[in-house]
DNA sequence: CTAAACTATGTTATATGATAACATAACATC
DNA sequence: GATGTTATGTTATCATATAACATAGTTTAG
C-alpha cells in the first residue's frame, strides 16, 4: 500500500462515485466531488474540520462553514462511497461500493494509513454469531488498530 | 437479556472490579466505584455527561465536571472494567475483563441494550486476516447494531 | 416559458463530547 | 510530621457535530 500509483486509486474512486450517483439518481455535485477528492488524496482517514480547512485553501470560497462539510460527508457515507472512522472521528474512502456490510478496517496506529480489506469469513462468523442469539444485524463496524508491515520494518531497521 | 436479576450483575461487576484493582495495585476509590455503579445501572452505554448529571444526582457532591468524569471513565477502560462504544460516544459496562482482545458488542437499536459476546471464531477470522496482511492488531473494536429478539418480537405483536 | 416543487448550499448560532493546565487534597512511606 | 505519589477539584478551552432558517440552483408540470 505503501508504494503505489496513487493516481489510480483516485481516477478510480470518481469513476466509482459518478456510476453510484447514476444507478441511485443522485447528482455528484462540484462540493461532492470536491471533498470526495479531497478525502481520496490519501489512504489515511480525515478529520471534517481538516476537511472544511482544507476545502477553502483547495478553492475559490472565502469560507466554508461546519453543515457544510457534514452534509457532503453524510451524503457521501450514505451512498457508501466513504467510511466514518469512529475511533478517531475522521473519514476515509471507500474502496469497494455497492457491498451490503462494511468491511474490517486496518488502521495503522504509525502512519495512519488505513486499508479496507474485504473478508468473507470474518462476515460469516459474525452472521452466525448474530443467529446464535437471534440479533438481526443492520449494520456494523470493525476497526482494528496495530502496525502494518512497512512501518515494522522501518522500525526494526531503525533500531 | 431482557428479564433477569440484574442486581446479580452489578454485584459481580463490582466484585471483578474490586479483583482487578487488587491484581494491578491501583485503588478502586469512591468515586471510581460511584461511576462504575452508574454505569451498571443496566445494560445500556451512557454518555459521560449523562454520567456527570447522575453523579451530581446521586451523591452529596455540589458540581462534577468533565474532566472528572472523563479521568474515571480513563481509569476504568484502562484496567478493563468498562468499554467505550464509539459508534454512540458511551460507556458501558464490561462483562469479561481480563480478556487479551475485546469482544463483539451487540446494540439494539430500539432499545439501546448492549450485549458483549465472546467469540473465538471471529477473533480467529481477524487474526487470520491480519496475518495474511501481514498486520499487527494491537486492539480492534466490533460494535453490531441492530435488534435483539425482544424488540424484534414487541414489533411484531404490535402489528 | 414560468410557476411550483424539490434539491442543494449558505449562514448563524448552539449543542455535544473531550482535554489542557494548574491547584488542592488524600494517601503512603519513611 | 516531612516528603513523594496518587487522586480529585477547578477553570478554561478545544474538538466534533447539529439545529434552524435563508438563499440559490435544478427539475417538472401546466
Ligand atoms: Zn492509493
Ligand atoms: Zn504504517
Ligand atoms: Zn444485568
Ligand atoms: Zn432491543
Amino acid at each position: 500500500m505503501h508504494e503505489h500509483n496513487h493516481q489510480i486509486c483516485i481516477d478510480q474512486a470518481l469513476k466509482r462515485a459518478k456510476q453510484v450517483c447514476l444507478q441511485h439518481g443522485v447528482r455528484l455535485t462540484e462540493l461532492r466531488e470536491q471533498i470526495l477528492r479531497l478525502i481520496w488524496q490519501n489512504h489515511k482517514p480525515l478529520g471534517a474540520y481538516l476537511l472544511m480547512n482544507l476545502l477553502e485553501e483547495n478553492s475559490d470560497r472565502e469560507h466554508v462553514a461546519p453543515p457544510t462539510v457534514y452534509r457532503t460527508l453524510d451524503f457521501l457515507i450514505e451512498h457508501g462511497l466513504i467510511h466514518k472512522v469512529h475511533s478517531l472521528n475522521a473519514y476515509v474512502g471507500c474502496s469497494s461500493p455497492n457491498q451490503d456490510r462494511c468491511n474490517a478496517l486496518f488502521i495503522c496506529s504509525v502512519c495512519g494509513e488505513t486499508e479496507e480489506i474485504p473478508n468473507n469469513s470474518i462476515q460469516q462468523a459474525i452472521n452466525l454469531s448474530a443467529s446464535q442469539h437471534k440479533f438481526t444485524v443492520e449494520n456494523q463496524m470493525l476497526e482494528i488498530m496495530g502496525k502494518c508491515q512497512p512501518c515494522k520494518q522501518k522500525k526494526a531497521s531503525d533500531s
